[in-house]
DNA sequence: ATTGTAGTTCTAATATAATCGAACTATAGA
DNA sequence: TCTATAGTTCGATTATATTAGAACTACAAT
């Protein structure tokens, strides 16, 4: 069961965070995931894009190291590093999160 | 004595203020600004680049809503708009601030 | 073995961004 | 009016990102 490699935390720089969550997408990604508060498929959080595009869309979440994705069988299981990044960069994630559920 | 246009508050988007904070160079503009709590004219912030690259960079950041300059005389004097930022996502620049002065 | 499913990787097209020299604009001062 | 200064805009180059179809991989179930 290959499982995919992720940056531990000491390598995630803030940079790349803010870079994947400047895309909206990305960001869609990140809240549905903080909201949902589980692990939820890549099909699951369907977006209405070809598989191909959210699957590089997940790569970068991953290599920003907010999102940690286990192979279970033929899914993938994503979830938010949310305390992982909480611990390092305390509050960013967060407000981000704050910011998009007051969606105006 | 032309003065630049800026966004005002209610135009800002979140991923526009994650884009230009995911640049190392804005973010460190962003973070002079922050540190020094006062008002810079361009050329004080100087970070061995050309003009035209810093003026790119600036104009990023106005775009984004997180700078104001204002004309005066010959220099441009740049301010971040860290209040109003803070009342329309709070916490977002805030924590980025601090990320970014807890540098490893 | 074959089929289905979930997601990745490959590939190529298109779009967007970064960089920076050179020319330009606006103001200040001699 | 001439010169200096601060920064912008233009234009071209190069680099990086997005998008998505098609082929592929790994596993599960029949």
């Amino acid at each position: 069961m290959r499982q995919i490699k992720h940056p531990n935390i000491e390598q995630v720089e803030l940079t790349d965070i803010m870079y994947a969550l400047a895309d909206p997408t990305r960001l869609e990604i990140v809240s549905l995931l903080a909201n949902a508060g589980r692990r939820m498929t890549c099909g699951e959080l369907d977006l209405n894009r070809p598989k191909s595009s959210m699957s590089h869309h997940f790569k970068i979440l991953r290599s920003a190291g907010l999102v940690e994705t286990v192979v279970e069988g033929t899914e993938h299981m994503n979830s938010l590093r949310y305390e992982e990044i909480e611990r390092k960069y305390p509050g960013v994630l967060h407000a981000v999160l704050k910011a998009t559920s007051t969606k105006v």
